[in-house]
DNA sequence: ATATTTTAAGATAATCATTCTTTATAACCA
DNA sequence: TGGTTATAAAGAATGATTATCTTAAAATAT
């Protein structure tokens, strides 16, 4: 079911697409959701995604499938799988925000600043420095983002 | 000059502002920027800010003083300052941008996604996981941003 | 000091990702 | 199979940020 586990490169692999896509199915079941093709095309390619698609990737993606398809769907529905916690924002301000619907969890991102491409770094977690937080300040913590911004090897060679 | 420091609440205390705003005369000097009665203004609460504000949030806070200043010479001033390296940006695309001028480098932050303070949470930092990270990938890393999202005490009370 | 050059300020228009609104369509259930 | 109602589609609206253009004011030279 789950192929995670820690790779040389550094890079996480990820979960079984089918194994992701399926647990978003039967979320949107539970919650009285429909299942329409649009839908389960939008979160087929949240779940396979590797790369943290923005909404006009998905949209590309899902057009020769669905050429009606309106990106006012997409939104909807990547707004949708973040609310019910199926899948990862990344938020930017400069860039379109970019989603992770493979790993729904908060974990750290490494971005080219370059070529802006996301993977997800295969590093030690954060969430011993979330309890420590929470235990001194007082917050209740709900969520954590951690971006590293750099530049890939690739686009070091071209420079 | 510096007087920082870790405090009982595990948030960090801040650089005393003369320090800081100086800090960024001399490199604005250094640069042949030129020194205007707005741009002092606006790196001085930057300088002081210990509440990471919003453009508008300067905007209102130089008024006052200069009640003809436009929206446009904080945004520029704000970009300079960004650029030379003398305040981190921190990003949202769904609210405005917050910025520090006190703390110039990269660091936890801790968000209330209630009521939108930003505290600097006083936690060691990621250098070490930064390094690791590029050894592992091959990135050349460049800056972090680490936030954590919470419920303050204050927001906890107030529901 | 004054004139000249150049950079910055101010005002407003443009941009662009995202959200909203309205109408048409198609899931789901009896 | 038909009725109910959530969803899709299309395009307008929004709002933070940036760009443009003109005026003002620093810096520099005379």
């Amino acid at each position: 079911m789950l192929k995670k586990s820690h790779s040389k490169k550094g890079v996480m692999e990820h979960f079984d697409p089918k194994y992701r896509s399926e647990a978003m199915i039967k979320r949107f079941k539970e919650l009285n959701f429909r299942i329409t093709p649009q839908r389960l095309a939008i979160l087929k390619i949240l779940a396979e995604s590797n790369g943290h698609p923005s909404v006009e990737d998905i949209f590309n993606q899902v057009k020769p499938s669905f050429p009606t398809t309106s990106l006012a769907t997409i939104y909807k529905t990547v707004h949708l799988l973040k609310e019910i916690g199926e899948i990862v924002e990344l938020d930017f301000s400069e860039e379109s925000n970019r989603y992770d619907g493979n790993r729904p969890y908060p974990h750290p991102h490494l971005i080219c600043t370059k070529c802006k491409t996301i993977i997800d770094p295969d590093v030690v977690t954060v969430d011993d420095l979330s309890k420590e937080l929470a235990k001194k300040t007082g917050y209740k913590i709900l969520n954590h983002r951690l971006d590293f911004f750099g530049i890939c090897p690739r686009c070091q060679h071209d420079s």
